[in-house]
DNA sequence: ATCAGTTACGTAATTAATTACGCAAATATA
DNA sequence: TATATTTGCGTAATTAATTACGTAACTGAT
């Protein structure tokens, strides 16, 4: 989005989020590719929270990453067969399936934080040349909005216009 | 996603721009229906570039936006099943399909014009409140991109660890 | 004027994620 | 203890966007 789009300024953040995530992620598929590994980005949530929590029921996974319960399991059965997950019955909680990582998802993942730490590294480079830390503006507007939600917001600046 | 990844830091920024993306349209869908308005989103862009010039082929839209061209085809049929735009075959050029508002599309203008100015009003607060303005930020990470794409900054930095 | 290559568009298939719904197990309540 | 409510999970349907592919129209080089 160009020209037309510019003098809009906060009214599009959130295209323009959007357009940033889509393109990081794209070319962090192409990253595990070219160094020969069948990892893709959307993965990366799943994988990497079970790397450091032993086992996590389905819902728990969806809480902690944010995103829907069935969306962890599409990602889970991926990840299954893949090889990389195993999953078994609570026996606390008979509801609950609880996935972890298999021993071949354990091996892979040294190779895996190689990768990681190349793109950890290249992803400091850009942050450490801006002079604006997306980083640091993401962490505020987390914390805005979590004191107070965007709808929130907006309902008591549309009140405050009608006195 | 909370403390599992916070030590992440960068690893993770593509996630979490996905996250505060989605956060905000899925507030602004809801802040449209709740003014009475069925508008979604999503038609933003292709509705407001419309609004500022008079008639633009498939393909050239697809550029302006950022987006597929069957994307623009979709979002294209919705709006005008909606009755807001109309399309006519090009004269110039006869594999041409050119959209353009309806009348009923430049009625409901004024209307969203102020729904609009509540959103920008509330994310300007949103960025005024904002110590590392994320506009700015953005800004600069499309600039760093646009000099040298991530891949190949990925690359270049992969081959320096060589030596 | 012809033919190769490019461009514009449309459709189909695929991908990634969501919402809606239903069932079974656990928990709370009367 | 019976019953109502909540929780955890799974499946199906839907949504939004992409890639892949095909076709027709235009363009450029000979």
């Amino acid at each position: 989005m160009q020209d037309v789009f510019s003098k809009l300024g906060p009214l599009i953040i959130a295209s323009r989020l959007k357009r940033m995530s889509d393109y990081i992620m794209r070319a962090g598929a192409e990253f595990y590719h070219s160094n020969g590994i069948e990892f893709e980005p959307k993965w990366f949530p799943l994988y990497y929270l079970l790397s450091q929590e032993k086992e996590l029921g389905i819902m728990e996974i969806a809480q902690k990453l944010n995103i829907s319960h069935p969306a962890v399991i599409q990602l889970a059965k991926e990840l299954e067969k893949k090889g990389w997950i195993i999953s078994t019955k609570s026996k606390e909680d008979a509801r609950k399936r609880l996935l972890k990582l298999s021993k071949k998802g354990l091996n892979l993942l040294p190779q895996l934080q190689l990768i990681w730490d190349d793109i950890r590294e290249v992803n400091r480079q850009v942050v450490d040349a801006q002079a604006t830390n997306i980083l640091t503006a993401l962490e505020e507007m987390e914390t805005f909005f979590d004191s107070k939600s965007y709808t929130e917001r907006m309902k008591l600046f549309q009140e405050s216009k009608k006195k």
